[in-house]
DNA sequence: ATAATACGTCAGCTTTGTTGACATTCCAAG
DNA sequence: CTTGGAATGTCAACAAAGCTGACGTATTAT
């Protein structure tokens, strides 16, 4: 950004193989962290980590289709058909057909859903919430930078078009 | 740390549930990143991402044990053991019984293994870096404070092991 | 009319996790 | 020396969640 003359000898030399491992295993030990309190909530249901990432996506964006969530989650329909299944008999989730175009079905939660959804976000966001008291507000603008910069081109399409909705 | 009297203002005011709904959804779209290309380069063979974690963390403490894998892993001896056996009769890892506890099975990379090794961490290593890079050393450090905080004590007490072991 | 799209579904397969049961090997305590 | 418990390996059975391929049905677009 700016004062790279002095800084960029440490930036680069910063990298080395050691610290980028180190940064792959907080990765990989802190997303265990990231998904545990969850998982423990849904482990009591018959639900695990899909339907919680549908569940999330459909309160994210009330009405969505089918097809838009199918490329948000990256997996097949037949993979998301089974998820949605088992959520809209339970009562979790609403499927209306669109009106402008029929085809299309409209995702949305119902109050149950809305109630399940709370409860693990809940849970998820204290975790985050903690996370981001201990390290500070510094340390969160610089974690939210590395973990964008880390997203495929694509993913990080969506995450930007999802942010400008509500962010 | 320090000056914090000024900035705990913003620091509260900053974690609202939208900003911690960002930081979730960075979190998951990021992850995908950060195993896509590993991912690739697994799927050409009959390998997935449990023998990846498997090669990982054998090349980071070679000789450990089965058991201490187990507990880094945090899945089942039977799980594991499908994924060692693969690795094992593939000639990717060496098992040998130990020698003060003929009990234990100390794993070790064969030439072959160090050589995978080496592709997939390159693979995961090449984006790590693209990402400390467009970020900027601030941001990192940040980062890792953050995915830190994130972890479980439990396995923030083994990441921090292996930290003291090479880092 | 025909083609393309959105969705649902059936069938079958893979990876990676789970339990439970049981054998083997070995260390250590009695 | 025997025995209990720990570490390991293995078998069987199962579940969650991904995949491909094929097919059907509405609906929209060309």
């Amino acid at each position: 950004m700016e004062g790279g003359g002095r800084e960029s000898g440490t930036s680069l030399l910063f990298l080395t193989d050691e610290q980028l491992r180190k940064g792959i295993e907080a990765m990989f030990f802190a997303y265990r962290g990231f998904t545990a309190d969850p998982d423990r909530i849904l482990a009591d249901m018959a639900y695990g980590r899909a339907h919680h990432r549908a569940i999330h996506f459909i309160k994210r964006s009330p009405g969505t289709t089918v097809n838009n969530l199918l490329a948000i989650l990256g997996v097949t329909k037949q993979s998301l058909n089974r998820v949605l299944r088992a959520l809209i008999e339970d009562g979790l989730v609403q499927s209306e057909v669109g009106t402008r175009d029929k085809r299309e079905r409209h995702l949305y939660l119902t109050e149950a859903g809305e109630t399940l959804e709370q409860q693990l976000s809940d849970a998820q966001r204290d975790r985050m919430r903690a996370a981001y008291r201990a390290a500070g507000p510094e340390a969160v603008s610089g974690f939210r930078q590395v973990l964008e910069a880390m997203m495929d081109d694509d993913m990080r399409r969506r995450y930007e078009a999802l942010e400008k909705m509500k962010g």
